[in-house]
RNA sequence: GGGCUAGUAGCUCAGUUGGUUAGAGCGCGCGCUUGAUAAGCGUGAGGUCGGAAGUUCAAGUCUUCCCUGGCCCA
């Protein structure tokens, strides 16, 4: 006998290309390489998934896939994640693609584990961004928007969003998000804009809305509120002054013929003054004036309170060169104190109290805030709470008011933006009256318009609120709050302690785009009418006309007969876009009969305590006294690779569109599970390089099964109690992972079950069991127990996997399925299937534990191989035959176990004995020691093992006796 | 400035009520295989657990302070 190997075997190999007659040997040996049973599939290793993934997504349109999910689900229990709309303005960025993904693998997650899972995408349409790009239209072709008809401007606004709607849907779908997205939802539908009013109609007719004041930031120039982002922040010289305030009402004897000293940067507020703010917490001192410098206005005698920590600077400001601290107060002794006006007896005349303010520091200043209601939000926010009034002094223009004493008419800016006379007028008032201190200047960030770039002024207007108090708003809410899961955990904290503490929702804005605020205020009452029939006229007009029919029709259609337009104002104010979108849960989950309400779960970013989540809790609350979802779940921000925030200056950047191009979506979406989203989640090009060579494993995996089970008939299958423990064991296996799966849907937590079915692939699969079973796969009789026993499980692996998988790479387990199953298939797409039902018998944890073991050992088997391969003396491990000596348990433990085959060696021989001198052993591994020995015999053409028997079958002179059987037994399909 | 939150190997993450030499997967180096081959297997190197101080027999884990980020407010 000719020893042929290794050389003739690698020329066999390269005969393979070559005519078949050219290369068979002059001694009739046969090609055995074709009775072997490789892997054969055209699954491709590659996946060309920017390619792949839109021919699925044409397959599923064209299959109605989203339908016929709804009608197999029919009747399941429904598991409804209502979408928070996106605003419809510009391409989707990555924050998007996270939230989208995210809900996508929790929807269809939900699908298989056996729910109706129904998806609806939304929209959020109105407000101030895209009302600015239709400004920015008319400006740029020269135009006033004011000239432009209101009904022709809100048109455009919608084609607006209408046209980022439709480009936005794209984007998403091309993501793999699976949902409603022919019927979707928009906040300017009619029928969406008429549950809106009719939502707030609720509000009026339940006492909850109320017209008050709020202050907010003016222009004057353009004569109109600015929204915090038309604001922009420049250096802005303002003039100071030190003003003293007469203690009028001491509420403690130190304070008697004290003055209380201010500070402010807009002397022309002074007039709105009604109270002086404190710092409960602050130290006070009473300072009598012993001393001044020439043309200083302070008083020989004269007695100061100031902020201890701010003395200093004040006597040196004022010119005050000697005084003495009269008395030491903390601030909370200056409560129930009265001061008057600076101006009393010229029309100032009312009481100026102290009043404590958390807002109040030593910082700068004196420690003293003057409180001008009208004009600071914390003033505003003060006075109401004490119940002061709210006095309007300037105009729309930036004049005061003729009503205002001494200055009616002066003007606080120009139409031009310039410092107006207010505020010389004032100082100089009051420098009469004796009242001020000291003066300055002081340049600081001070707000400007971004068009005009003037400077603004705080202003109060009238606007429409939702009480926090009436019908115990505020209480009813927490409560909801209690009464949701959130998760994370910590969410339920930070939104409860907005709720605690927010002020009253204003919910007006003095805008075009959106839904009007529709009702009637009777002129002599200043109160809304609350005439159901003319509310329910209103709302029902929107459903058919939409809200311009608030702008387009006479009022009186509105008011009926009943009523007389001429008595009544119409409010024209817009309502708050999250009050609109706090209504979803209203126009879509109401509304809709494959939905429900409340939702199974809101899923956001989580700067969204503040603002969907909230808008939707208060809108739910004050409607329907609870909570529109049951859970909310929330995910973190976007951030590079270094954790800072994306920016186009950074150039750091990731948009998903270039993600999908070049790697494809399911590898965005295997990036979102394997982040932690409950926190920052990071993305950069090196980490999607290694969310694409986790997706090589699993592709690989998934075609491994693919190869090797070509051809698999039902024949092949094998009853669980017939089969090898090997195979038994990765059962259980997939008995631990069902858990662990279901497990993680049910928190969230997708990140530990995707590395859980990761690690499954990785370490179980490719580096244990596939590795251990090549050679049964490929060598074995076909009708063997063990070849069969094999192929059953591979199929129940590919049936489990292409399942749990499904919902994250939604794609890529689309194509495996077809592969395998093709058009014939019953179920002819995996996302109709849900997971599969694991059988009780299964679960064999006592093996499990047994072969935990089996792997130890064979871990110091592989280890000594190791080492003979590094001094060269083997290259494959069949060339291997090595001796395994182990403690007697660890004998009786691998009693039965083939471990040549497990560790993938010719033969082994397992002795019962102490570990002799020299053997190779691993630390962690007690008790098992391994001596390698070269295999003995010749090495089988077909299996490659080297065993003693080859040669000794004339038949096949080249081959162990397992080969030859399985080569006189070959099936006649393989041949 | 306030509330919430994070910082563990190059990357993504585990680290239970404080308890041995801090783990996994990926990547990286080396070797093997050439019958999963732009694959597969084995093996090795990599961490002062953001920093400092403290509590303790013992700290990645508890306390305080600081540094660097993020979200929401002011």
């Amino acid at each position: 006998m000719l020893s042929l190997f290794p050389d003739f075997t690698r020329r066999l190999g390269r005969c393979e290309h070559q005519p078949v007659g050219g290369c068979l040997d002059p001694i009739m040996t046969r090609d055995y390489k074709s009775t072997v049973f490789l892997p054969r599939t055209d699954f491709p290793m590659r996946a060309g998934l920017p390619a792949k993934e839109p021919e699925l997504l044409r397959r599923w349109a064209e299959r109605g896939l989203h339908d016929k999910l709804r009608e197999t689900s029919a009747g399941r229990p429904k598991f409804i994640l209502h979408d928070g709309p996106p605003y419809a303005n510009g391409n989707i960025h990555v924050g998007h693609a996270v939230n989208k993904i995210l809900k996508d693998v929790i929807s269809r997650s939900r699908q298989m584990l056996g729910q109706d899972s129904v998806y609806v995408p939304g929209w959020d349409c109105h407000g101030l961004p895209i009302e600015w790009k239709i400004e920015e239209k008319y400006r740029a072709a020269g135009q006033d928007k004011d000239q432009v008809p209101l009904l022709q401007f809100r048109e455009e606004c919608r084609q607006f969003a209408q046209e980022w709607i439709d480009i936005q849907s794209e984007e998403f779908q091309r993501l793999g998000v699976m949902g409603d997205w022919s019927h979707p939802y928009k906040t300017m539908t009619n029928a969406a804009e008429a549950t809106i009013v009719r939502e707030i109609h609720k509000f009026a007719l339940n006492g909850g809305l109320y017209k008050g004041a709020k202050p907010v930031m003016w222009s004057v120039v353009e004569k109109t509120a600015l929204a915090e982002a038309e604001v922009e922040y420049h250096d802005h010289t303002s003039t100071t002054v030190w003003v003293r305030f007469p203690v009028s009402a001491p509420a403690t004897p130190e304070l008697d013929d004290a003055s209380v000293v201010i500070w402010t940067t807009t002397p022309w507020t002074l007039p709105g003054n009604r109270a002086i703010g404190y710092g409960p917490d602050l130290e006070y001192g009473v300072f009598k004036v012993l001393a001044v410098a020439e043309g200083s206005a302070a008083k020989v005698g004269e007695r100061l309170v100031v902020s201890t920590a701010l003395a200093e600077d004040l006597a040196k400001t004022a010119g005050i060169t000697e005084w003495r601290k009269a008395h030491t107060l903390p601030g909370s002794r200056l409560a129930d104190t009265r001061c008057d006006h600076p101006l009393h007896g010229q029309g100032y005349d009312f009481p100026v109290p102290l009043l404590p303010g958390d807002f109040v520091t030593d910082d700068a200043g004196t420690g003293f805030v003057h409180i001008a209601p009208g004009h600071g939000e914390d003033d505003f926010h003060l006075g109401r709470k004490h119940g002061i009034e709210v006095p309007q002094t300037v105009a729309d223009d930036g004049t005061y008011y003729d009503h205002v004493p001494l200055f009616a008419g002066k003007r606080v800016y120009t139409p031009a933006g310039k410092t107006g006379d207010a505020n010389g007028a004032v100082i100089s008032a009051i420098a009469h009256a004796g009242g001020l201190l000291a003066k300055g200047k002081l340049v600081h960030s001070y707000p400007h318009s971004w068009r005009s770039k003037a400077p603004l002024i705080f202003r109060t207007t009238p606007q429409w609120f939702i009480s926090m108090e009436t019908n115990d708003l505020r209480h009813v809410a927490l409560k909801a709050i209690d009464d949701t899961r959130w998760v994370p955990p910590q969410g339920r904290n930070r939104i409860a302690s907005m709720i605690e503490s927010r002020p009253d929702w204003c919910i007006s804005r003095q805008r075009a785009w959106g839904v009007p605020i529709a009702l009637f205020v009777e002129k002599k009452t200043g109160k809304p009418l609350r005439d159901e029939t003319v509310l329910a006229r209103i709302a029902d007009t929107f459903d058919l006309e939409g809200s311009d029919a608030w702008f387009a029709r006479d009022p009186q259609f509105f008011l009926g007969n009943a009523y007389a337009a001429a008595d009544y104002e119409q409010v024209f104010d817009i309502v708050d876009v999250w009050f609109e979108s706090g209504c979803t849960h209203s126009f879509v989950l109401e509304a809709r009969p494959d939905l429900q309400w409340p939702a199974s779960l809101y899923l956001e970013g989580s700067d969204q305590h503040r603002g969907w989540f909230h808008s939707s809790l208060l809108e739910s609350c004050g409607t329907r006294g609870r909570a529109p979802y049951d859970a909310v779940l929330t995910h973190g921000f976007v951030l590079d690779e270094q954790g800072r925030k994306m920016s186009k200056s950074l150039k750091n950047v990731t948009a998903p569109q270039e993600v999908v191009d070049k790697y494809g979506a399911d590898i965005l979406r295997l990036w979102v599970v394997g982040s932690d989203y409950s926190e920052d989640l990071r993305i950069g090009p090196e980490i999607l390089k290694s969310q694409a060579d986790l997706y090589r494993r699993l592709r690989n995996t998934l075609r491994y099964l693919l190869g090797a089970l070509a051809d698999f008939s039902e024949d092949e299958r094998i009853d669980v109690a017939e089969m090898p423990e090997l195979e038994r064991w990765v059962l259980h296996r997939l008995t631990e992972l069902d858990g662990v799966v279901r497990q993680g849907i049910e928190d969230y937590d997708f990140h530990s079950l995707f590395s859980a079915l990761h690690n499954f692939c990785a370490v179980d699969l490719s580096a244990f069991y596939f590795d251990v079973r090549k050679d049964s796969l490929y060598c074995d009789r076909p009708d063997s127990t063990r070849r069969r026993s094999v192929r059953t499980v591979l199929d129940h692996l590919f049936s489990c996997l292409t399942a749990w998988l499904a919902p994250v790479l939604c794609f890529t387990t689309e194509e495996a399925w077809l592969s395998r199953h093709g058009e014939d298939a019953d179920v002819s797409s995996v996302h109709l299937r849900t997971f599969v039902d694991i059988p009780g018998e299964w679960a064999a944890p006592r093996l499990a534990a047994k072969w935990a073991v089996v792997r130890d050992v064979r871990r110091v088997v592989t280890g000594a191989l190791e080492l003979e391969r590094a001094s060269k003396r083997i290259g494959s491990s069949l060339q291997s035959s090595p001796d395994v000596f182990v403690t007697p348990e660890l004998h009786a433990t691998l009693e039965g176990v083939d471990m040549a085959e497990v560790a993938i060696t010719s033969a082994i021989r397992v002795v019962d004995g102490a570990v002799p001198e020299g053997a190779f052993t691993l630390e962690d591994v007690p008790g098992v020691g391994v001596v390698p020995v070269l295999a003995e015999g010749e090495k089988c053409e077909r299996c490659w093992k080297v065993l003693p028997e080859v040669g000794t079958i004339p038949a096949h002179p080249t081959l162990c006796h397992r080969c030859a059987d399985a080569v006189d037994h070959l099936p006649e399909a393989a041949e």
